[in-house]
DNA sequence: GAAATTTATCGAAACGTTTCGATTTGTTTT
DNA sequence: AAAACAAATCGAAACGTTTCGATAAATTTC
């Protein structure tokens, strides 16, 4: 294990002069620079980044947390993140909550190794966050709402996305519009049932038959469409809280025999890639996860720098129409009826 | 800034005292680490665990360097490493190449920040690599082969996976077979098409005029089927470097009026999730992706125990069936022809 | 060419831990 | 109740850097 010292010895120079030579300064002069340089290439010196860090008193890199570092959903997001984090001059790492209170997320936040994180996931507890949040380590949470010093939010406007889907619905004349949302623990997810509940409220609609949960995975929307499709009445659409749900309902729905969107119209949530090639190609609300990301790793840099900022932001979703919707064949027969 | 050394003053003790209460040492008594705990709390104590790292001299996290940190190609992947490390109770951490030699994967890897890696990148140099990798550092590289002391290699077998395909096409009476294939830099790719020149070899078939390079994105598939298309002879089947070249060719034959399977068929590879929900469904070859992430973290995890471990692995592939090949429309009426 | 100034080098302290060996305290044995 | 031992606590060194203030060497100024 060569250190620096071994560097500074092989060169002849004191130790602090061979850390300035390899720092780059200039209060070195350039021929013992070159000495320097040459005795650590020699002796193939690699410096401790924590011995510097230790020193230096800052790491120079941020953290995020997500709750399976794969998953479809990340890519932009994380797209996002890393170039802010990048033209900071500062370094972006990834890790997963998996583990619990072993888990990389937890060393890394309880031990001062980051100079700042940006945290999508609902593991994380609130506790933790609020613990770990402090001057020289900002947090950005996404896609749940934490108070706290040193602690910022940043969402898509989940209500209005729920929003618009069900309007775009009901525009089509469906009255009959059932809702799969993800589990209860994600706010995401209520605040997406809100919006369709208000959607459907303004209409005078109220539903109570067609509302079930799943689990933001493929095989939940599945199983609970499924569940959906035994019951003597159908809807004529169904709004699924994320896009990996529909695919599981384009499934269910097909060994049923009824097709997307002649029987059926489908409306997503998230935008995920696969989206666009499913076939139907499936109409979905856009979340700018690119955005959110750079909003995010931005955030975290104002409020390093000391800068006063909001607590809290949401950003505009937008709906991304394709063609797994249509009007209903028959115009329902009760309610208020089609007027479009 | 509150240190272990405040701790310890605000208990009363001393702080070598302290130390051994906060990590559960069996040495201090059961009342006095009630008291720094205790004290901990207080002044809200939370420990850096650069210094402990610099300390202890391992720092039990690998690293996975991957070239985007998204991208659907991972998931599978990085879950299989995740799982393996951490049951051997280490932490994972994920960074990418982006930013070249400012990138976080280069400070991590010269800076001895973490016990291994595991490098999926093809941008990290060799150079990096033998560097970097040490005792106390072994190194894991995929999908490419780099020779060096602590270095080992994890592939998929790119040759057999591309002679397959080329095979299976073969079989269902294919004689035209083009090759779409990735950036010339990627070993993988340079070894599917070995695989596909060997099967075509085996039947006496000389291809020329049908190979193409693109660069592993969908936009580069696109347009280098058109450029395949454009050709006064056409292949009856195309063969693509990856899966997302092969989207990319749907889109160019669907402009062009031909319809998968029925004018061409088409074999992708790598099995990205997307693949199954094409239309039609994308026949692959699937590369055991989860298989290769816990491979390459048990060779780390063995070679930093000082086991003896062979430097090279290859793992073997498997051709997904779905439905975008069948026979060619009209049996080729040159060469050996058919003779299944 | 001696004094003043700049430039280059050095020594030592500090960063926050862990851990070894020494000391003190408490308990058991005779 | 003194001696022997175990248990608990302490002090200090070490990990590998950076950086401040001090010294030595080189350069300029009068």
């Amino acid at each position: 294990m060569v250190t620096i010292k071994d560097v500074a010895k092989h060169a002849g120079v004191a130790l602090s002069t061979a850390s300035y030579a390899l720092s780059g300064s200039d209060k070195v002069s350039p021929k013992t620079r070159e000495l320097v340089l040459q005795a650590a290439k020699e002796l193939n010196y690699q410096k401790n980044g924590f011995a510097m860090d230790l020193k230096r008193k800052s790491t120079k890199t941020i953290l995020l947390i997500l709750s399976d570092l794969s998953g479809p959903y990340y890519s932009e997001l994380i797209r996002g993140t890393q170039e802010v984090t990048l033209s900071n001059g500062f370094d972006l790492i990834a890790c997963s909550s998996v583990g619990g209170a072993d888990s990389t997320a937890y060393k890394f936040l309880q031990e001062r190794r980051v100079d700042g994180a940006i945290v999508l996931d609902p593991n994380i507890s609130e506790h933790l966050l609020r613990e770990s949040a402090r001057e020289g380590c900002p947090i950005v949470v996404m896609d749940r709402y934490v108070e706290g010093d040193f602690i910022m939010n940043v969402a898509a406007d989940n209500v209005q996305g729920g929003y618009e889907a069900t309007r775009y619905l009901m525009e089509q004349g469906h009255r009959d519009i059932a809702w799969i949302g993800g589990p209860s623990n994600s706010l995401g997810s209520q605040h997406r049932k809100e919006g369709y509940l208000k959607a459907l409220q303004e209409e005078g609609i109220v539903n109570t038959k067609w509302m079930l949960v799943g689990n933001f995975t493929e095989e939940g929307g599945y199983h609970s469409t499924k569940v959906l499709l035994m019951q003597e009445e159908r809807p004529t659409a169904i709004f699924y809280g994320n896009d990996e749900m529909a695919i599981g309902g384009y499934k269910a729905l097909r060994e049923f025999g009824l097709s997307v969107p002649e029987d059926v119209s489908i409306v997503g949530f998230d935008d995920i890639q696969v989206a666009e090639y499913l076939s139907p190609p499936l109409t979905t609300v856009r979340q700018p996860k690119y955005e959110m990301g750079t909003m995010a790793a931005h955030l975290v840099f104002q409020a390093m720098g000391g800068e006063y900022v909001n607590k809290s932001y949401k950003l505009k979703i937008e709906l991304i129409e394709r063609l797994s919707c249509q009007p209903p064949r028959l115009a329902p027969n009760r309610g208020k009826g089609m007027e479009t």
